[in-house]
DNA sequence: GTCTATATGTGGATAGAC
DNA sequence: GTCTATCCACATATAGAC
């Protein structure tokens, strides 16, 4: 592995655990084990580095949402991916940077996280609008609304869970969550029948 | 204003507008418009203050949720308090903390942003079982589980408002946490008819 | 390419005058 | 009580040797 490529891991995982303000070159050099030099030779420095290694990141969390399209009913791939084990309180890697000033400040940094949340409200929205069109939630269900209702259990499931130090709220909200789309999926079969 | 007040009252400020890590001795005195000697003579330093400003904010916060409490329906209670206008771009003054990773680890700061989640929760708790009992929702409702599946949603607006920039994430969640609500309450007429 | 040495600013806090 | 002066450590980056 080279010292570029240890310097990104490093950059990542430390993105993670302290978030960007809190990170400094120098403990990304100490993690990735090179000197100072390597770092400013592969990169403009912790910015550009930043950069690179959360694009990665954000890349990995976006491909993440892909259950949504999967095989089986529409419904039944929504359920299934909030159900998906989350550890809540390490938090979302890209939901965290959100809350990060520095990094709402840099309009790169902002267009990364943007991107990956795009991307996975997408996918959302295509399978609620394929939920509605099998007749498995209500006619009345905007896709948009419901997409953004969804993802934002999720990510508000890691704030519970890092308040509280503990797993419990981000798996109530889940169960919450699947719970309501069966009282809509309940709905939707008896006001507004498929077939 | 006392000089006291006044470095409590900017510290709450900068707490919101940049968090605790990236809130430095120099900013909170700057802003208080107070010498140094003043902050370290009132406070042990910058954890003192922090913890003395936000544990304000923490009540304030708190007793904000107080309209689930309030009169009319229980359902319609949460419904109201739902779609109280929320300035997602800003993020939520304590559920911001927790992605502060010197917060997490701090146990004193990170227990008033618990006990005010607490709090909350407690009352969304008691809306949800008192909207149960009235026939609004299914019998099969978890209140539990509700309280932190629509406390989520609320926090995770302000996540994806803050992604984009933008405050329309935060309503269309909102949005579609109504609509399911809607649909969780038509579906407890159908099948668990209250009288 | 990678290293060590160095420079400049700031974070957080203490000392002690007024 | 409030101020200014000062301190040490660290963040971030540059310079230049190997």
């Amino acid at each position: 592995m080279s010292a570029r490529d240890q310097l990104t891991a490093a950059m990542a995982e430390l993105l993670w655990e302290r978030g960007y303000a809190a990170t400094s070159p120098r403990d990304v050099m100490a993690r990735a084990g090179v000197g100072q030099g390597s770092m400013y030779h592969h990169f403009g420095g912790k910015h550009d580095l930043a950069v690179e290694a959360f694009s990665a990141v954000a890349e990995e969390m976006a491909a993440a949402s892909s259950p949504l399209d999967g095989d089986g009913s529409p419904l039944e791939r929504m359920k299934r991916y909030l159900a998906i084990p989350r550890a809540g309180t390490r938090g979302c890697r890209v939901g965290r940077m959100t809350q990060d000033p520095q990094v709402v400040a840099d309009p790169e940094l902002l267009a990364v996280v943007a991107g990956a949340f795009d991307a996975m409200l997408a996918r959302w929205e295509r399978a609620i609008a394929e939920a509605v069109t099998a007749g498995e939630l209500p006619a009345s269900t905007v896709p948009a609304d419901l997409a953004r209702t969804l993802s934002a259990v999720l990510q508000g499931g890691y704030v519970l869970a890092r308040a509280k130090g503990s797993q419990e709220p981000m798996d109530a909200a889940v169960r919450g969550a699947l719970s309501l789309l069966d009282a809509a999926h309940a709905a939707a079969r008896t006001s507004d029948p498929p077939d």
